[in-house]
DNA sequence: TATGAATGAGCATTCATTCAT
DNA sequence: GATGAATGAATGCTCATTCAT
């Protein structure tokens, strides 16, 4: 890895205004949010926005990646709690509540918008895979889970944040229902393959 | 109803290639297919596009109700049912069906794009209703499921069949867990609000 | 010429169903007019609209030579009157008023549409000679005054009638002033050239 | 007014280079003018003419008002002039030759195409009012004579300059006679109304 | 012959990206 | 480095004209 020169101090200032208005138009407008939109948020040039990200896209996966990397962050932490099926839930939960009413990441989840997943994006599914198994050899969480059943009901979650006419608490309520049907249990309909 | 005057054959048929060719268009694309791609893929030119659909958004919702005519048709069978679970969610079944691989509706369910929902979607979602009903009169469903909890397992559904990494049966698995957190039991957590 | 052969009974009815429509399409529109709209007030297909005139453009000239043919045929018989000034001004009383809110023959005024005068503008334009001579010689019109004198008026009318926040009566009165201004006087400014 | 921030040296540069392209572009072809062509002239991209006007019908009566406002100015000053009438016809001489040519203009003029007229307009009518008011107190102009008479004659005028097969001299012809028509006489004959 | 469906070049406008100041 | 003006390819839609029915 190259030494990252740092920034000087008013660029990296910068950086973060460009970053902060970012993640709140592509919240708002999803992909679709332009660039001078960005720019003008930010109080600052195009010019500007574009000397810190070459491309559109290549904002857009920054935001993501500085998303995923909060979300793995806090939930490295749950790695080391007592009961496993809290924490595999309390994960659940914080990476909804990251999701929500962020429209921009739930067109990512969705789309699989980055061609290949992002660093961060990858150490999230490790960690996400670990609390899973913790979880099943705790006999909590169903045996026939993968970690690719997450994904949808997260896209679930960002639906329920997009959608104009969604009740309230939609998101939290899927969330339960899903929680639910995730629960090791005697009875339940074995998973298809 | 106004007496809709029979199209003449010919323009019966392009109708059809259109309808054809924009639900493929939209599916892949979502709404930000063009039309030009439209009309390329019906061996059409724009022209007859725009005669039969004045507008892009036009298209998009003449897609969609159909698609919801299609899957109320099938689900109002379904309210005759012996049984209102196995009814349920063969209705789920269905529908997600229909919404697997198509990237337009997967939108279209997650954004309520049609600022006042088309009436395909109002009669469905009045199927759905007496569906969820039945089946919670019936004991299967848990009592506090509402309406508004099915759109977000579609809009999961969507997302795993839009996803580029999704394995295989990853729609299947969702909806298998979704209905049976949806399932009636003494033990299951109760949903907010 | 060729013998024109005549056309069947119910072809001659449509081509005026077609004239007369594009008369007030034209009139209202102007050369924007299209011909679909000329085939919807006709109550005829496009296709009808096409067999009787080529082109749009041979439509407007169809028109205009119509309605100069029918000026022309009234003018004529002004040559005989007795009062050579009534019979110009009468003349331009009418010619103006054929004009009057028609849009499209404004247009044609101004533009000089037709890249070569049609006949019955040829036509028109040699009576117009005469009766201007006439009125000279009984020393009524100016001396000074020109054919090419007249189209300009005939412009200002055009354009009376045109105008979204034209007063009543407008165009009478431009006419009248423009021919008191065209009578023979003894102290009127030459005309230049 | 609000501040009006000075546009950069080179922006001001193309804004003016544009409203010539585009004065250009308009006068030959009226308002059906292309923005390409426009663009074209000016040796711009079209996303250049649009920074500075955000519609073709912005960049029209942008026009417009400029013409408007020019005439305006120079025609205050005549309404210090010793003598009322050669202050009228030297207004109206001005105004015809800033017409002549100017086919959007004339467009303009005889169509009244801006939906409320341009502040530019307005107070060039007012000017125009107190030229005629003063005119008339003097004896000069005839009494009956409105201000809307005005536009009709610049119609003309217009339309004179337009024509393609219109003599030499046609416009200033034009003029000469409708200002004799607008003289003061014992005998004129009254205007309607 | 009449119809009206099909065609597709043409046009206004947008927006990611570049580059002169 | 920052700015924001300039660029121009891309896109939705129109309408004169053609041609299959």
């Amino acid at each position: 890895m190259p030494p990252e020169k740092p920034l000087r101090a008013d660029a990296r200032r910068n950086r973060e205004k460009v970053m902060a208005a970012a993640r709140a138009a592509f919240a708002e407008h999803g992909s679709e949010a332009q660039m001078d939109d960005v720019a003008r948020r930010a109080e600052v040039g195009v010019g500007t926005v574009y000397r810190h990200f070459p491309t559109k896209e290549a904002l857009f996966v920054a935001l993501l990646e500085d998303t995923f990397a909060r979300i793995a962050e806090r939930s490295r932490a749950k790695l080391e709690a007592d009961d496993p099926w809290e924490a595999f839930t309390s994960f659940m939960w914080d990476a909804a509540d990251s999701l929500a009413g962020d429209r921009a990441l739930a067109e990512a989840m969705q789309a699989d918008l980055t061609l290949e997943p992002c660093p961060g994006q990858l150490e999230l599914a490790e960690i996400t895979a670990q609390l899973m198994d913790r979880a099943k050899a705790a006999g909590r969480l169903r045996a026939d889970a993968v970690l690719d059943d997450v994904p949808m009901v997260i896209c679930g979650v960002g639906a329920a944040t997009v959608r104009k006419h969604a009740c309230a608490n939609a998101w939290q309520r899927h969330l339960s229902i899903v929680l639910d049907g995730l629960r090791a249990r005697p009875d339940s309909t074995p998973l298809p393959q």
